[in-house]
RNA sequence: UGGGGUGUAGCCAAGUGGUAAGGCAACGGGUUUUGAUCCCGUCAUUCGCAGGUUCGAUCCCUGCCACCCCAGCCA
């Protein structure tokens, strides 16, 4: 991760206002919904306002949003708070809801009621939508708008005590029907919804709305920077409506970016439910999903996720970042840092007509082959042997060089073999290889001037463990599907294979590493939601064969 | 067609009145018992388009074009 990096715009903007005054603090809050689960985009919102109050020694909020009670349950806000420790940031004691301040929100209402800035309107939403215009006609006046003072008073009292039904009064702040931006139009901050909230439980039957609820809530918990995606840039001046007029003591800046798109995937709470409650997922915590859950399943490190979030950057440009970017990101980390093993996902036999049945050799092998101070560990060796499928090719091409009829690999940490024979099914297909082994190449001992091309990786028949492997691929088929009107037609149908594979004996083991790669096929990591042991594949690794088979294939 | 935004390489992204950082991808080469890693090199005569100002414009001005967001008692 460089540090050299440029510092984005928000950045600037605080850095220059630190200069401006140096007693400014900076506080900044992540304010999420408790309705569902945090994904990919949430997470660089997360990165970037506890990173940036962090750089600047300030603090950070974890503030739920808890204003509308139908929606929201706590299992969520559990969930949600898990998923920020686990990327690695600590709001110390700033955990708040918008619900511990709903009595100051009340009496900020009836304030702004008191000012003539908010009045009861006993519209029905029908009569409302039609008042409001639309976005080329302003709006005009609720007959209600007028009513006095004390009318006003009185009628949210009454609203308050359960007098009315949900959706029988609304409280509109006061300012300008006509106004060309629609948030201006009388917006409602105050409505009845007869539900139990899952933190005041019955306490109260009005809710207040988004706009008056976070303006507000920043200002009360003297929130410097309220960083907030480019959605809400119109809200902006409502924000400041509701600052200026409730004259609270803090006066929070709201500043909007651009919010994530990532190629291939989808990063919409809304749309994220819809592929759950159609079951074309497991859940929440489905590794295909850019869920932060998801991710963690899939076994994607969080300091792989901050890297991405700090490399994608932070602007006001609409973006699509490509899906290689993250991968990259996984296996920069994991390359480092994760020990190899062996495995073969796909099974082909092979048995060395030259080697003793009897005999078994352990063989030396890295954990690390960059870090000699992992240490190694022991491979048994014998005349039975897995090899990958996809190592052996009867009419191979030119520039294939793992193994083929009459020809030669390394076999990694163990000995040059050659193909001699190809055993076949009825149908045709290879079913099992003899092979010749040459003594002489032993891994480390340099008795042979041999060189060959190609090593690959194998397994002993008779010292393996079988292993439930799940490997997977993007969910979706296009790139941008959230454009996409019908998003099951966009689905990926090979999104998940489940297969059975042979893993080196070395990993049926109680300190076995729980995340490791499997030299040749990628990074794994055993998947902790399951009871049963089951793999899962974090990401391949990079592939140039993969490149030229492609390119031969397009010519 | 009202309002608010955004346009710099395939994808991100700096920059600024003085001649276009960086990352990813791609491509070429080297090392390699993982076709991995690592290393080296190449990759924008041009900044949405058209005019104007200027010795000089991606940057300033004018006009245009494209794309995104807004008409919840959602957030």
């Amino acid at each position: 991760m460089s540090d050299i990096s440029p510092k984005d715009f928000i950045r600037q903007i605080i850095d220059q206002d630190l200069l401006d005054d140096p007693s400014c603090k900076v506080v900044t809050r992540f304010p999420p919904e408790p309705n569902g689960y945090l994904h990919l985009g949430h997470a660089k919102s997360i990165c970037l306002n506890f990173s940036v109050a962090d750089e600047r020694k300030g603090i950070t909020y974890l503030r739920f949003d808890d204003t509308n009670p139908i929606k929201e349950d706590a299992v969520f806000a559990e969930s949600i708070k898990k998923d920020v420790q686990w990327l690695g940031f600590d709001w110390q004691d700033k955990l708040t809801h918008a619900s511990d301040y709903f009595d100051e929100l009340h009496q900020a209402a009836i304030n702004l009621i008191k000012k003539d800035l908010a009045y009861v309107d006993s519209s029905s939403p029908d009569e409302l939508k039609s008042y409001r215009g639309s976005l080329t006609k302003s709006g005009i006046n609720s007959p209600y708008r007028d009513r006095s003072i004390e009318e006003n008073l009185d009628l949210f009292a009454r609203m308050k005590n359960g007098e009315f039904s949900d959706g029988e009064m609304i409280l509109r702040a006061k300012i300008d029907m006509k106004s060309p931006n629609m948030n201006l139009r009388d917006p409602a901050i105050y409505r009845i919804r007869h539900h139990q909230h899952q933190r005041t439980g019955n306490a109260w039957c009005i809710y207040p709305m988004y706009d008056f609820a976070h303006a507000l809530s920043d200002a009360f918990e003297g929130i410097t920077y309220s960083l907030c995606t480019l959605e809400f840039e119109d809200h902006r001046p409502l924000y400041n409506w509701f600052i200026d007029n409730v004259k609270t003591e803090h006066q929070p800046r709201q500043i909007e970016f651009s919010r994530l798109n990532l190629a291939y995937s989808l990063t919409s709470k809304r749309k994220l439910k819809d592929l759950i409650d159609k079951k074309i997922v497991n859940g929440w915590d489905d590794p295909r999903l850019v869920t932060i859950a998801g991710m963690r399943r899939r076994g994607y490190p969080p300091v792989a996720i901050r890297d991405f979030c700090q490399r994608v950057g932070v602007t006001k440009k609409d973006n699509l970042i490509e899906m290689g970017v993250l991968e990259n990101c996984v296996r920069e980390y994991l390359g480092d840092t994760a020990q190899r093993r062996m495995g073969v996902l796909k099974p082909l036999k092979i048995t060395l007509s030259n080697y003793d049945k009897n005999q078994i050799e352990n063989l030396d092998a890295q954990n690390h082959p960059n870090f000699p101070d992992l240490g190694t560990r022991k491979m048994p060796f014998c005349n039975e042997l897995y090899i990958e499928q996809s190592d052996f090719l009867e009419e191979a091409p030119k520039k294939f060089f793992r193994l083929k009829p009459g020809g030669e690999v390394r076999l990694r940490y163990a000995y040059i073999i050659r193909c001699e024979k190809v055993i076949k099914n009825s149908d045709g297909k290879v079913t099992e290889l003899i092979c010749s082994y040459d003594p002489d190449t032993k891994s480390g001992t340099g008795t042979s001037e041999k060189k060959v091309k190609g090593t690959i990786h194998w397994v002993s028949v008779r010292h393996s463990l079988d292993a439930k492997i799940r490997l997977y691929d993007r969910l979706f088929k296009l790139p941008n599907p959230s454009n996409c009107e019908d998003i099951e037609s966009s689905i990926n149908p090979n999104s998940l294979e489940t297969l059975q594979a042979k893993l080196e004996i070395s990993l049926d083991s109680e300190d076995a590493p729980a995340v490791f790669q499997l030299e040749r096929n990628g990074y794994f990591c055993i998947d902790k939601e399951e009871k049963e042991t089951k793999y899962n594949r974090i990401v391949t690794l990079r592939d140039s064969w993969a490149k030229i088979e492609k390119q031969a294939l397009s010519q």
